[in-house]
DNA sequence: TTTTGCATTCTCAACGAGAGAGTGCTGAAT
DNA sequence: ATTCAGCACTCTCTCGTTGAGAATGCAAAA
C-alpha cells in the first residue's frame, strides 16, 4: 500500500508527542494545538518546538489540520501507527469482566447468546456492537421430524449441525396422519441422518425412484415430504446471521452530526451486506483486527473504526464479533473488551458441546 | 377531552379552505399563507378575506402559526378534523395492490410473513412499518419432541397453537438415548397434547408424583425432561413480538432534523415497550385507527402520526399492523394501504388454516 | 537546537441591515 | 353585512462585516 510508517523512523520525542496528541484528541475531540500539547506533555518544550515536530508528523501523513488555525488531528494512518505501536492496552477491571461473564450465560441457545453478546458489547462500550455467525459451509442433517398441523399443512423440523433448528411449513396435496408421518421421519432419519444437506437434496430424487419400484407406502410418503421440504429449502437463500445492537449510540458522536451521514450509515447496517463483507475479512485474522476510517473501504464508515475479533470453539473459528464506533474511540478500553468477549463467547459455546 | 370540533360548527367555506390548507401543507411542509391559499383555492377570494377565515380557524384551535409572518400550520386537533371528516381516501391503483399481494405470499411461516409485511409497508409508504403479534393469552401445546444433541444436551421442540415453534436446549444430568426420549415424548404427547401450557406446567408435579409410585422408567424420564423444559420456559418472559422496518425513512422528514429527537425516537423503537403499548390500544378498534401527534401520549411521537389497523383471521383479531410517519403524511394514500394490508395479511394467514 | 517574537491565516460568534413574507386592522366598496 | 384594498407592523432569514481568538509558520535571537 502506501509507505509504511515504522516507529523507528521517528525520534523518540516525536513519537511521544504524537501519542500525547492522539490521546488528547481521543479525549476531547477537538484539534490539538501546540500550546495545549506543550502544557500537557511532561517534557518541557515550548510551543514553537512542538510546532516543528508537528509539522514533521504532518509531512509523514500522520497528522492533518482542518485549517490553518485549528491545531492537528490524527489521520487514519496516524491512528494506525498509534494502535499498532504506541497503544498500551488497559487491563479490564474485574467488575467489567464479571459483567461480561454474566451476560454470556451458556445456558442459552445460539441465537439468544449472539444477541446478548451484541447488546452487551454495545452497552459496555457505548458504541455499536455486532456479532456475526457466517453461513455454515456445510450443514449436517441431524434429525428430521414432521408434525401435522391443521389443514393440509405439515410442519417440518430440521435439526442441523448439532445446534441449529430450522422450521418450515409445507402445504401438502392430501392429509397425512400422524403415524404415517412418524414412519416417514423414521425412515428418513435412518437413511439421511448425519449426511450433508446438499447431499440429501441431490439424493432424494434417486431414492424416490427406488421407492417407486418398491412401492412401500411409508417410504413413498417420506419421499414426498422430503422433497417438499427441501424444495422449499432450495428456494430460500440462507444468509449469514448478523446481530447489531446500540446503533443509536453512534448518534452521539460528533463526527456524525449530519442526519444525512447518519442515514447512510444506518442504511448500511440494515442492508447488512457491506458489514458482512467487512467482517468476513476479519475472520481469517488470528486475533483482534482493527479497521480504521477509510481502511474499511466503505465510505459510510470513513469516520468510524471497527474493532473485531473472531471467536472460536475447539480451535475452530465460528464467527466474528466486534464494535463499531468513531475513529476517535478509546481503543485502549475497547480492544480488551472485544478480545475478552470473543474468548468468553467461545468458551460459553464450548460448554454446550 | 377538549371541546369537540364538529364540521357542522364551521361554514362550508371555512371547511373548504381548511382542507385546502392542510393538503397544501402536507404537500409542501411549509406554513401556508393567505396569498398562497387565495391563488390555490378555486373560490375567488382575496387574501384579506382568507386571513379572516384563518383567524377563526385558529381560534377554534385547528391552526397555529409558528410566528407572525409565517403562515398557518394545522394543529393535532386540526389533523384530527381533517382525517375524520374532510379526508377523501384514494383508491389504490391495481399495481400497488398487486405489489402488496405479491409480498404476502402465504407459503411462509408466521415470522417471515410478519417481517415481510412490515418491510413491504415501509417500502410502499416510504415511512416506518410495524407489525405486532401480541403474546397469545393462552398457548395450547400441540406437540412435544426431544432430540438428542452431543454432550448431555437435549433439544426440546414445542409446537404451540398450531403454528408457533419454540426451541430450547436443556442440559441433563445423564445421557439419554434416542429411543428413551422417543418414548418420553410419546407419553407426554398422550397426556398433555391439546392442553394449555400453563396447565401443563402446574400439572407436571402431580404427574411426577404418580409416576414415582408406578416407577415406569420411560414415564420417569418423560417427567424429568418435561420439568426441565418447562422450568426454562417459566424463567423466560415471553414477550409480544414486534417487527419494525424502514425506520431510516423517518430521517428524511424535516420535522426530525435534530439528531437529538431522532435518537430518542430510535431508542423508543428499540425498547419497543412504548410502541407496544400504543398498538395495544389499537387492537380493540374495529378498523383503521390513527394517532395524531400528541394524541399518542408519548412525546417522542409529537411530530408523528401512527396509522394502524388490526388484522384478523376468522373474525378473531390476531394482531395490529401500521405505519409511523410525520403528522404531515399523505393520509389519503397511507390509510388505504394500511387497510388493505391488514386485510390481505389476514387472509394470507387464513389460507394456512 | 530551542525559543522568542511577530505577522498571518482562518474560524467563529455577534451584530446589523435589508429583503421577503405574512399578519391584523381600518375604512371604503359592494 | 361581506369583502377587499391599503398599510403599518412584526418576524425570520440571509448576507456581509467586524473583531476576538486560536494556531500557525518563519525569522532571528539565545
Amino acid at each position: 500500500m502506501s509507505s509504511e510508517i515504522n516507529s523507528s523512523q521517528l525520534s523518540e520525542r516525536s513519537l511521544y508527542l504524537f501519542k500525547a496528541l492522539v490521546e488528547h484528541f481521543i479525549q476531547d475531540g477537538t484539534p490539538v494545538g501546540s500550546r495545549t500539547l506543550s502544557k500537557d506533555s511532561s517534557l518541557n518544550l515550548s510551543p514553537a518546538t512542538i510546532r516543528n515536530v508537528m509539522a514533521d508528523l504532518e509531512d509523514f501523513g500522520l497528522l492533518d489540520s482542518p485549517h490553518t488555525s485549528a491545531g492537528r488531528v490524527p489521520t487514519a494512518k496516524g491512528y494506525r501507527l498509534f494502535v499498532d505501536s504506541l497503544l498500551r492496552v488497559n487491563d479490564l477491571n474485574s467488575i467489567e469482566v464479571e459483567k461480561i461473564a454474566k451476560e454470556l450465560d451458556p445456558g442459552n441457545d445460539f441465537k439468544v447468546l449472539m444477541q446478548r453478546t451484541s447488546s452487551m458489547l454495545s452497552d459496555i462500550t457505548q458504541l455499536a456492537g455486532v456479532v456475526m455467525l457466517p453461513r455454515a459451509e456445510q450443514s449436517k442433517l441431524q434429525h428430521i421430524e414432521f408434525v401435522v398441523l391443521s389443514g393440509n399443512r405439515v410442519l417440518v423440523i430440521l435439526v442441523v449441525n448439532d445446534r441449529e433448528v430450522q422450521n418450515r411449513i409445507i402445504n401438502t396435496s392430501r392429509t397425512y396422519s400422524a403415524s404415517e408421518l412418524q414412519e416417514a421421519s423414521n425412515y428418513l432419519n435412518d437413511i439421511f441422518a448425519g449426511k450433508d444437506l446438499a447431499y440429501v437434496r441431490t439424493n432424494i430424487l434417486d431414492e424416490l425412484e427406488k421407492t417407486k419400484e418398491q412401492l412401500s407406502q411409508s417410504m413413498q410418503t417420506a419421499m414426498e415430504m422430503a422433497q417438499l421440504a427441501f424444495d422449499y429449502e432450495k428456494s430460500k437463500v440462507k444468509s449469514d446471521e448478523l446481530f447489531f445492537s446500540g446503533e443509536t449510540n453512534l448518534m452521539d458522536i460528533a463526527e456524525l452530526f449530519e442526519v444525512d451521514k447518519l442515514k447512510k450509515l444506518f442504511n448500511t447496517f440494515n442492508q447488512k451486506r457491506d458489514i458482512l463483507h467487512l467482517l468476513e475479512q476479519a475472520i481469517s485474522a488470528d486475533g483482534i483486527q482493527i479497521f480504521i476510517g477509510e481502511e474499511s473501504g466503505h465510505d459510510v464508515l470513513d469516520d468510524c473504526s471497527v474493532v473485531t475479533s473472531p471467536y472460536e470453539v475447539d480451535g475452530k473459528i465460528l464467527g466474528v464479533l466486534g464494535v463499531i464506533g468513531p475513529t476517535r474511540m478509546h481503543y485502549e478500553r475497547v480492544i480488551p473488551i472485544v478480545d475478552i468477549t470473543a474468548k468468553m463467547l467461545g468458551s460459553a459455546l464450548n460448554l454446550n458441546n
